[in-house]
DNA sequence: ATGACTCGTGAGAGCGCTCTCACGCCACCG
DNA sequence: CGGTGGCGTGAGAGCGCTCTCACGAGTCAT
């Protein structure tokens, strides 16, 4: 600690204020003004003469002054920041490209407002109660929920206690927000539509897990592209696992179990069709010729795996900002009736799911 | 809206309040105390009678009373919660399970102290100056910086402004913080060592971006291992890349070219080998028989490719926790000098240099 | 009984900002 | 020449909390 730099009046040179940054009040009275007024032109109120602009700028710059944030929210009741809650276990985080991306999507738009990012991860029940508080206490103007689970009290106690808040994907039953999603059911749809396409009779399912949206959907998706091929169901075609490669691997495992004439697989994210390529591998099911793989999200893995992965491409990062898009639009009018918006998938084709296979 | 619901007295059934929530204020009043005593309640101050804290907390519980954090920070100039700004191109962001894992730990450590995470992603220059501001503010009240590149002035200036700040990996010149590493340099060096004890004569490197710590200190090691095995040095043998398996690629590629002689390959991080190991199985070359390599980072990647990676470990959960209680210390006490935290690696063998191959 | 303490509590100032309201000024109209 | 209406500016009240300080009541030694 230096020796107490003295109270040397207005001599300040420039920002090497020792201590706590300059005030509004001190702006002023460098400028000759009133606080008020510093106050008009730091928020860039129009009205304004542009002479005492210009003095009260000169000021702001002399004194380096930057507004006491907390100051600023007391008033005015607003934080400029909302929180992203993931509530993922941690295997799936570390491995699935899908939260980094989403994550980038979300901080750019943002970023666009002029909001920061609060990123809360609660570990168990305890920290999701602390997390509640956090949130009702205004800490965020709002709340970004991903990854949402079925059983999570979580969206309803936010949205009892009002808290604006948009989900990531269909938020479970009873829960009213706005969301954004991909038609994971047509998707699903579709990708069997292509695997029956090349011939193949019995393809089974990789799905996620059956207490999320994107889960039940895609499954669902799956049954109906079967049945839009005419094929049979048969439960001993489903497998259903945690959207993470381990997870993958031992639904492998079972369906060549249950299914040993399986001759497709659709797996419900890349990450567990990844997985369950090695188990085809160790297996000596050639891919595509024995068996082919459809995966879902497109993420950098499925073009690095060998062979490289068919895929259905959704657009993680326009759903971040999409999903920020919508908070900021409830934010500024809290009325506003919720909405949902689905954004479009791809089938990406490559040579886990090439023609010339089984049968064709 | 509804039609205003009236000023109906004390009378409000419990948290049914509309609009703000309960101040300091209207719990005092229902609990028939000062302000000053429902403030000691709520922030556990032991000089209040067991009798009044009770009575005060039946009142909180009733009101469903929750602080405004933003009248607290006003006035004790502390935010509870601390930035982690990454600074880093979005490929590696990506792919690389580096940050989520370090998240994890920082996430953990910072929940334990009661401290929120404010994720910073400047995506520009413009950002970062931005950020700059919003760190200067006070909005934080320390910072936590990962994955520094040489050029980067936020660091000297954040020091400038007197932020409490910790580094991630050794921070360039210039700059004194505390900060958590591992010892690159002794890890890199056992790692060339572990090759040139099977064996090996012509190893390679594919290092990391020469403006960050971590790519320098393992690029030096590489080297002091083969002064080790007293084998030569050869620029033939070294190529830079930027950490990602796309670099690793073109890497290996480059190094195919220049040494097509090399027996074996030390990457200074799991996905640039798994890039690397991409294009040996596509230049035909055995692995570990013709080329042996070994990773950095020991990822669950490494143990999921084919073959699966030798890898150093490096405890990356732990270093992002051990970032935080440096921080939180530096927090505590303002004048504490800065620290360095070491934290030690583990050559993991995999099959990638399973013994048995060019000779031995 | 008196003074010296401790201990629990209340009164009140103040953190740095925004925002409403009032006011003085000038241009313009009748 | 007095009235009217913007328009730019200042005064001042709060936002909800913490924290210092003063104070009354009890405890104990003198």
């Amino acid at each position: 600690m230096p020796p107490s730099t003295a109270a040397t009046g207005s001599t300040g040179t420039a920002a090497e204020r020792d201590g706590r940054g300059a005030t509004l009040d001190a702006v002023a009275r460098e400028a000759g003004v009133s606080r008020a007024t510093v106050s008009r032109v730091v928020n860039g109120s129009p009205k304004v003469s542009a002479e005492v602009r210009r003095v009260v700028e000169r000021a702001v710059a002399k004194l380096g002054y930057i507004p006491n944030p907390a100051a600023r929210s007391l008033v005015t009741r607003r934080s400029d920041s909302v929180g992203l809650v993931i509530t993922e276990p941690a295997g799936r985080l570390f491995e699935d490209p899908f939260f980094p991306r989403l994550l980038r999507g979300i901080s750019a738009e943002l970023s666009a407002h002029g909001l920061q990012l609060v990123l809360l991860m609660p570990e168990d029940d305890d920290a999701e109660q602390r997390l509640e508080r956090y949130l009702a206490a205004g800490h965020v103007d709002g709340v970004v929920l991903v990854s949402l689970h079925g059983d999570d009290p979580l969206p309803a106690h936010l949205q009892a206690r009002r808290v604006p808040m948009v989900v990531g994907g269909r938020p479970p039953a009873g829960v009213t927000a706005s969301y954004v999603d991909v038609d994971n059911r047509e998707a699903a749809r579709s990708a069997v539509r292509h695997l029956a396409g090349l011939g193949r009779r019995r393809i089974a399912t990789i799905a996620g897990p059956q207490d999320m949206g994107a889960g039940v959907d895609r499954l669902e998706g799956y049954r109906e592209g079967l049945a839009d091929a005419r094929l049979p169901a048969d439960d001993d075609l489903v497998a259903i696992a945690d959207f993470t490669s381990e997870g993958g691997a031992t639904a492998m495992r079972r369906l060549l179990e249950t299914a040993p004439d399986l001759d497709a697989v659709f797996a419900a994210s890349d990450l567990m069709a990844a997985g369950a390529l090695n188990v085809l591998r160790a297996a000596g099911r050639a891919v595509p010729d024995d068996i082919a793989i459809v995966g879902f999200d497109d993420s950098p893995l499925a073009a690095a795996t060998e062979p490289p992965l068919t895929s259905v491409r959704q657009p993680i990062e326009e759903m971040g900002r999409e999903l920020v898009r919508l908070l900021v639009a409830s934010l500024e009018d809290a009325g506003r009736p919720a909405r949902r918006v689905l954004l479009s998938t791809e089938l990406v084709q490559r040579r886990s799911s090439a023609g010339g296979g089984a049968q064709r």
